[in-house]
This record gives structure tokens, sequence and C-alpha cells, in this order.
RNA sequence: GCGGGAGUAGCUCAGUUGGCAGAGCAUCAGCCUUCCACGCUGAGGGUCGCGGGUCCGAAUCCCGUCUCCCGCUCCA
């Protein structure tokens, strides 16, 4: 089967099992926006609860927050996102191929500045032992020139900048002759700004209201908290700060269904440290994270770390664990060494100290951080595009059988166990309906008896039942039923009094953490 | 935003040269009582994405518009 055909099929699929909506589908939709539907909000629920519960419950020394999406406009500037959350774009309309104005005009400083180091070196290759390249870079007109150009392209780019003047940064395009890499064509187009910040108004006249930005990333919420946990919570370094929530991003074009979406879920944890000890836990929780992926026993080849090179503005050192999807592999989850950026630039902008005292060292220092933040709907595509399968069978008459199953690891299955009556009458409904009252409060339960048993037990591999167990004749004489598993679809007789602790085990979230 | 493809029943899709809106699955009711999709009978369900135009007549041709999918940039 092609990938595409398989994303298609999965994206179909979320929507007929009521795992994914598009938002507000019934005026045509909104782009990049997604609802859960009932089994979607489960499943994501589950793993929001495997994520909690291996890194708050299970680690002494983190402790969990939940801080508000609307947050002091200064955070942002502090933070970097009002700076670098704001691309010029413009598009070349022969190439059809978009650019960041800014990166257009940083790359025609730096051919410039290629050229002024190609002179000296031509002139020390002529001048031999005499050379002098202070000397040289003072006097030759040529590499003077180009000097000039540079500083004065960089006054007009950051005074264009400053001034929000998108014109003016075209006209730097235009008056340096920048070409499109590619096509070599100069017909560009107005120069457009996008900021990928959400604006709203907060206070109750609108003229009055001051502007305020949905959060772009759930990390300043930690940070601006820093030492309200710290002190409330008497922790000692090196601790973390988790937190899952909403985060909002205006991306120009978002796209493949869940994968980037306008309005997403993280789930971050901040992880604070001695500086100098930065490495040694950044690559602490690489591991850590990597196993919490593993765990699920998928095929372990469709996770793998890619390191980056090139670094965001805040990070020592960044690496992506990525998983195989249909479209290839994309990130999931970053670990990022943060160094102390964020709580410098807060103590800065703030004037509070932001600062640890270290008793051990007797000195007070900002902490550094290591990040893991894990994108909660590109993990729930994660889940499934692993766990969907689509089985061929051969039937016991020799015909061709084919089922759609989703080998969601049981304790994250949005339903855990279907209890089916074999037939609707004889009292086997009002047993099936007493085994599932009295199951339901430890494992997740759902009742049907419309269609035949066959079709309902498909049903529930579509939505990634583990089990179903079936009430028949038999049951009323020595109170047995049929286990069915969802993997293999073998069946084996049990007492219905054990059924507790034969599911209750495998369908727990215990046994999964326990492998961590 | 630009280029390419698409939009018909809840889902997957047919619909010929412009001439009565279709199938399978699903849903509902009744019958059947069955351990792995597809037993029988019947019923409901459509502004053919939306708006305009051409025509005696438009799902079909033309224009506009919205949404989705695939590329170009960014990221969790």
């Amino acid at each position: 089967m092609h990938q595409e055909d398989l994303f298609k099929k999965l994206t179909a699929h979320c929507k007929e099992y009521g795992f994914i909506f598009q938002s507000s589908e019934i005026y045509d939709g909104l782009s990049a926006v997604y609802d859960y539907g009932q089994y979607g909000a489960e499943l994501k629920n589950n793993i929001v609860k495997y994520w909690w519960d291996a890194m708050v419950l299970l680690n002494d020394n983190i402790v969990g927050i939940d801080s508000a999406i609307f947050m002091h406009p200064s955070v942002w500037k502090a933070s970097g996102h009002v700076d670098a959350f704001n691309d010029p774009l413009i598009d070349n309309k022969d190439s059809k191929k978009r650019y960041r104005a800014d990166v257009l005009i940083e790359e025609y400083i730096d051919k410039l500045e290629e050229k002024i180091s190609k002179e000296v070196k031509k002139a020390a290759k002529r001048y031999g032992d005499k050379f002098d390249e202070t000397m040289f870079r003072q006097t030759n007109k040529r590499v003077l020139d180009n000097i000039e150009l540079i500083d004065s392209v960089k006054k007009r780019f950051i005074e264009a900048s400053e001034k929000g003047d998108l014109e003016g940064i075209r006209q730097i395009i235009i008056d340096c002759k920048i070409a499109d890499p590619e096509s070599g064509s100069r017909n560009w187009t107005d120069v457009r700004q996008f900021n990928l910040m959400f604006e709203t108004r907060l206070g109750s006249v609108s003229e009055d209201a001051s502007k305020i930005y949905l959060r772009p990333e759930t990390a300043q919420g930690i940070f601006v908290n820093f030492m309200n946990v710290q002190k409330s919570g008497r922790m000692k370094l090196p601790f973390g700060i988790a937190q899952v929530g909403k985060a909002f991003r205006n991306e120009i074009v978002a796209r493949q269904f869940i994968f980037r979406m306008r309005e997403f879920e993280q789930m971050e944890m901040q992880f604070f440290v001695r500086p100098g000890n930065e490495h040694e836990w950044y690559e602490y929780w690489k591991e850590k994270r990597m196993k919490w992926y593993k765990a699920l026993g998928f095929d372990e080849n469709k996770f793998r770390f890619h390191d980056h090179v090139k670094l965001a503005h805040y990070a020592k050192a960044a690496a992506d664990i990525e998983f195989a999807f249909p479209f290839g592999f994309k990130e999931v989850e970053g670990i990022h060494s943060r160094t102390d950026y964020d709580l410098g630039q807060h103590q800065k902008f703030c004037g509070r100290k932001l600062q640890y005292f270290d008793t051990e060292l007797n000195k007070s220092y900002v902490p550094y951080v290591v990040e893991t933040s894990i994108g909660l709907d590109r993990m729930f595509l994660t889940l499934l595009a692993a766990a969907w399968d689509e089985e061929k069978i051969e039937k016991d008459n020799g015909a061709q059988d084919q089922r759609i199953v989703l080998r969601l690891p049981p304790s994250l299955a949005p339903v855990k166990l279907a209890v089916f009556p074999l037939v609707r009458k004889d009292g086997l409904p009002e047993i099936s309906q007493k085994i599932r009252d009295d199951l339901r409060f430890d494992i997740s339960c759902q009742y049907e008896e419309k269609d035949s048993i066959g079709r309902r037990y498909r049903r529930q591999d579509a939505i990634g039942t583990p089990f179903c167990i079936t009430v028949d004749h038999q049951t009323k004489e020595d109170e047995t039923v049929t286990l069915r598993y969802r993997d293999t679809m073998k069946q084996e007789r049990v007492p219905a009094g054990k059924l507790r602790e034969i599911l209750g085990e495998k369908v727990s979230m215990k046994k999964l953490l326990q492998t961590l």
C-alpha cells in the first residue's frame, strides 16, 4: 500500500469512527483546526495520563502546574517571540517560490563578505610576505566600497525592521538587485508580515484594552512561575516543572491533518539544573524520553533521534524524536538544552532575581534548563499510524476477508472492554449488562447487542478495543464467558468472576509505567 | 499567498453528448437467533460545496467564491 493512501485511509477512519472531526464542519470547516470526537477525547486523555504519570508521578523532583493561556505581553518580548515569530515574507512571481525577506538580505550580505575575503586572498597571494591584511582592508577601494555597502544595507534593514516598514524592506531587495536564488528572477511581490502569534484584547472596553497574545508555547508559563514553585515546593536543584496545555500559532500553511494545527496541545517539562551539568541532563532526558516511546511496543525502527545542527535563538543543543509517519520521518518531540536564556531574559525584563541559592556551592545563580516538549496531537497521530493495520485473513471456507484493526497498547485504548450477549434474548442481555456494571468502575467498558457477533467484534477492532467478552447460554450454567483477543482474534473460556483479575493487569497504566 | 487535484446520501463512490438523483456500506423498523465484515423484508435519508450566468432544460457548460488534498516556507 502506498504511504499516501495509508494516510488518507487513516484520516477517513478517524472521522468515520469518531476520533477526529474537522472544526465547524457544518459551516465548511475551519482550516487547520480539528475537534476530537468521542473516542479521540478518550485516547487523548490516556496519552496525557501516560505522560503525566511518567513525568510527575514517577519522579520525586518533578511537579506539574497548569498556567493560564493569557500572559503579560512582556513575557513574549522577553522570550524573543515578538521578534523571532515575526517573519517578513516575499514571493517571487516567476518561480512561485516564497522566501523570508530578511534571509534574502542576509544572504546578500554574506555574498558581499565573501567578495571581500576573496579580494583579500587574491591580494595576499600577490604581495606575498609583505602583505598587511589590516592595511589592505583599510585602503583597498573595492573592499572599502563593499564594506560601505554592507553597512548601509544593514542600517537600512535594521531601521526598516524596527519601524515595521515592509515597503522599505522590499526596496532594499529591489535596490540591491537581489534575485531569486533558484530562478534568477527579480520579479518580486510586496513584502508581507506573518505574525505567528495570535493577538487578542484584554479589558472590558475595547478602546482601553491592551493587546495580548495567545501563548505560542506553554514553556513560558513554567518559566514565569519558576520562583513560585521553587519556593512554595521547597524544590532543590535539579528539579522539573511539567505542564500540559494548549498553544496557538498562526501558521502560514498548516497541513497534514492534525500534524500541524493552529491550535494544538503541548506536554512540556522544563528541568532546572546547575550550570555545567546541562549536558549530562540533556543526554539523560534524551534517553529517558525515547524509552517512553519504545515502551509502547511498536516497531522500534519507526522512532529515531534527529540532532539539530542549526539551533534556535535560545538553544545550546537540540534533538528531535522523530516518528516514521506515512509522509516521512517527522518530529514528535523536541529535547532542548535552553541554557539560562529564558530565566535570564525574564530576570532582565521583570527586574527581579530569578535565581537559586545553591547551598553546596554557597552561591546564587540562574539555573540552566533542559526542556522536553512533545506535541500531544502529534503523539495522537503517531499512535494511530503505528497502531493501524489492515489485515488480510483467509476464512475457513477459503474466502478472502480483511479487517481493520487499531493495535493500540491496551492501557491507552479508548475502550478497554466490550461486553456482548451472544443473542438478544433468553436473559443474556441482562447478564451481560450486570457484568458490565460490575466492571465499569475499574475498566472502561462498552455494551453492545446490535448486529451479528462477528460485526460487533470488528467494530471494536476498528476503535482499538483490546478485549471483548461474549455471554452465551453456557454462561447461565457455569458463569463462564468467551474472552476474545483483538490482536490474535483468539478466544478462550474464562469465569466471569475472574475478569477483573485477568484484565485489570493487562489494561492498567501501571504495567506500562513499570517498564520505564 | 501561488501552482496542481478534488467537493454528489452518514461513509466510499458511479452519473455517458446537457434530458426523471443512483449503487454498495451504514442508519431505522420488522423477521431470524447465529462466536468473527456481506441472513430476509421494508423504510427514511439529497438545495449534487455555495452564489451567479448561458439554456426550453444544468450534478454536467461558463464566471465567481468557500473548503479539503498535494507541492513551496516555518515548527510541537
